[in-house]
DNA sequence: ATAATTTGGTTTATAAAATAAACTTGTTTA
DNA sequence: TAAACAAGTTTATTTTATAAACCAAATTAT
């Protein structure tokens, strides 16, 4: 009847981080977090867990000389949101 | 860019009881039960919640001698899922 | 009859999450 | 060179979700 909703997909922000990384398959901390409107902690936080999930991988380098930190989005993730959205809509379909 | 989504509704058991009685208009407790798969009590904490918002009423009767916990879904609540839906949308769409 | 089980829940306790606040490190700018 | 800013991280707090324990009444078994 109801499919399982991943927990860490259904969750606003990282699903939000999910969304972007989708469409752009590659985006900075930055832009993200003013994309998403988090706080930088919380974005932080959330960016762990998708990656330790290996939903995402993050990639440390510099621009100039500040750092900088690219997200983007892996195999696994680009599945588990498909299968969430999937899982999502045996939820939402006004029979 | 994305929605706020009404942190009532993203909750997967709430969601689950909802979208039962969009459809049904009128369940009891047992049938919800089964049909989430909940268990009782969580499912009479979550129902709380829902018609502590207004979102659905319950009505206590008894069938026989038996108590009997019927759940309905409000105007309000109709409304909330809809607007819920359409929020999510906003993450969804793989533009 | 009465003891055990089942039904239909509620209340309380616990574990996990989300989020914000505080902090760190290094870089610009005044 | 002091103050402000950028880019995050870490820690702490508050909510939540969920399960476990409990309760009362009704039914079934002995």
């Amino acid at each position: 009847m109801f499919q399982p909703l991943d927990p860490l997909l259904h969750a606003e922000l990282r699903l939000a981080i999910m969304s972007l990384l989708i469409s752009a398959d590659e985006a900075e901390f930055p832009y993200i977090k003013e994309q998403t409107g988090a706080t930088a902690g919380n974005l932080s936080v959330q960016v762990d867990k998708l990656s330790a999930a290996g939903y995402i991988e993050v990639e440390k380098t510099f621009k100039g000389k500040r750092p900088c930190t690219i997200c983007r989005i892996t195999d696994n993730g680009r599945q588990a949101f498909e299968a969430y959205v999937k899982a999502l809509k045996s939820y939402l379909k006004v029979k």
